[in-house]
DNA sequence: CTGAAAGCGCTTACAG
DNA sequence: CTGAAAGCGCTTACAG
């Protein structure tokens, strides 16, 4: 029965120089391409290595290059659903870049308050650089990896333009979901949103205020609910909303969305007839609303493979932009009335 | 200015045995705990290390033991809301679990179809192990792992019993609640759920069956939706629910169940006071809901950390048992009449 | 109790 | 174009 398994010794650069005659150095130069070699032995090793299935160990490759291969992805430790779509989609965008650049990702949890792990994956040598997604307006991750001189990119945005950041361009995709509800002609637009901790929150807010002010319209702080991370709050920003004849609501995720339609159902308010919703990122959580909710809809997987290509690229030394903005699609759906583009 | 960069030179094995005028071997013997070495020169070995901030190269260590201290954690490439919570939390448990045990987590996406990423980097050297989570019923990444001798556990369930597995009771759960809504009188519930594609469904789907014959009632096929993976399909079947005079519906998960409540609201139908309603997994979906959703609760990131124990012991050849059932909680709401129980 | 030496599986000046 | 040798930063028999 033994006798039948796969021979699961690996076969180690040694073993193909040896049955080919030649040195260790000429394996090595076949397979990365450096230092000259003639194309005949290249193309016999290569076809060895092939026929034996030989696999370098990145370890010990990495151990004489002084490189990992690898990337540390930071991920906050306390969930919430909000994110989810957000992170499970980029998250997939960062591995596929990575594997097709033979990186691999490392996965590692942080808090608001506290960065031990990902300070003990760097001090222990593991990664070639981090990314880091969606960052609080205070965050202590960032400022570790700025003190340690570890090349790192933020997959959000920041102030601190020395930060390398890839971003959706939600500024302007908030602005234009607003504006499409002013050009609906209505003007009593109220804005609930999450967490002001989270930057994103705040750069959402300014695509709601540019849209007013490009329309010539002054925004009414008092149509403005911010940091409502829990559903009765939520729910009293509704109902002030209410109060104040509003014609529309625009929510800045999903979770608020829900909620906010729920209220409204309950309520027996009619969307969009009484009151036009809208929410600034579409998640499935939205998909089977009826009505469907008009929304933003942003390509999260293509944003993490691009901020894994731009740390790529800083980690291998070649030039990157240091802040990139993607795209974004707005969705009209029956909650705004589709007939008005 | 460059000057005052930390010396960010990482000190290495040689340096402090040079510094202390012992041999590298002494010094390592200080860190492992491995071989005979004087309480006193112990001391002063690991005094020097702490006060100058020594990290031993973990890749380094690795080469020379042929380990690498990392596990692969594989999740689906292919996203569906569905498990986010699920993959999300016990993504949790697991990071902390493996941090705990000086191991790092290496994220890799499959599909249905390919494993490539996976057996890349085993191909790799890059893991000790991997953690294959919530399998499918025909799932090549288990055969993969079969034929590789790699360790490996299975957080979730299948018939192979030379499988290493952990999993929440989704049977006895599912049972127990369904045990309840029969419990509240009625016999006339039906059962919408998921793909059956998934092992876990098929689970939930023997604790309905569990708990009919418990209750010496013989369930009714008729009343059984499975593979409503879609909303119009969940539609279709709380059609044909109503038309058989359902009591009471379970929904397999919380997205099956949110679609539900929303068809039944829009059809004016009451719960729980017409149709009592109760999901087998309680996420924030439902959380919000009115009336709140009496539902089961598992501990997913508790699942996530004893499935890493289960597979760190596995690796250091620790005996383990080759499976675990984690409990659950039964969370009784207005959904199904709180004042039963 | 301690150390010299070989080894983990690669890469990379350096010499030819 | 090719190879011997040193080195990456550790561990671990083996000898003392």
């Amino acid at each position: 029965m033994e006798t039948l398994h796969k021979e699961n010794k690996k076969i180690t650069i040694l073993d193909v120089a040896e049955a080919l005659n030649v040195s260790k150095t000429t394996v090595s130069r076949a397979l990365s391409g450096k230092g000259r070699i003639s194309e005949d032995t290249r193309q016999r090793v290569l076809a060895y290595i092939e026929a034996n299935d030989y696999k370098p160990n990145v370890i010990a490759k990495g151990l004489a290059q002084k490189k990992t291969y690898n990337i540390a992805l930071a991920i906050p430790g306390d969930c919430n659903l909000v994110d989810m779509p957000f992170f499970q989609n980029s998250m997939q965008g960062i591995c596929e870049e990575a594997s097709a650049n033979d990186y691999d990702v490392m996965l590692v949890t942080t808090t608001a308050s506290s960065c031990a792990n990902l300070e003990r994956m760097i001090a222990n040598n593991k990664v070639d650089g981090v990314i880091l997604s969606r960052s609080l307006v205070k965050d202590r991750n960032v400022a570790l990896l700025k003190e340690q001189s570890i090349p790192f990119v933020l997959m959000g945005t920041s102030r601190d333009s020395r930060i390398l950041q890839v971003d959706n361009d939600h500024r302007a995709g908030c602005s234009e979901l607003v504006r499409h509800m002013l050009d609906g002609g209505i003007t009593r637009v109220g804005l609930i949103g999450g967490s002001k901790n989270y930057v994103v929150n705040r750069t959402r807010r300014q695509g709601y205020e540019d849209a007013f002010k490009n329309a010539g319209v002054q925004p009414a702080a008092k149509l403005i609910f911010e940091d409502c991370d829990r559903p009765d709050k939520v729910e009293s920003a509704v109902e002030k909303l209410i109060r104040e004849n509003v014609q529309g609501i625009v929510c800045m995720d999903d979770v608020v969305c829900s909620v906010v339609l729920q209220i409204l159902a309950g309520k027996n308010i009619q969307v969009p007839q009484q009151i036009r919703t809208a929410s600034f990122y579409d998640s499935t959580l939205l998909k089977n609303n009826k009505p469907a909710v008009t929304s933003l809809l942003f390509d999260d997987k293509a944003l993490g493979a691009l901020t894994c290509r731009t740390l790529l690229r800083r980690i291998q030394g070649e030039p990157v932009a240091p802040r990139t903005l993607l795209g974004y699609e707005l969705i009209i759906r029956e909650s705004t009335f589709p007939c008005v583009t």
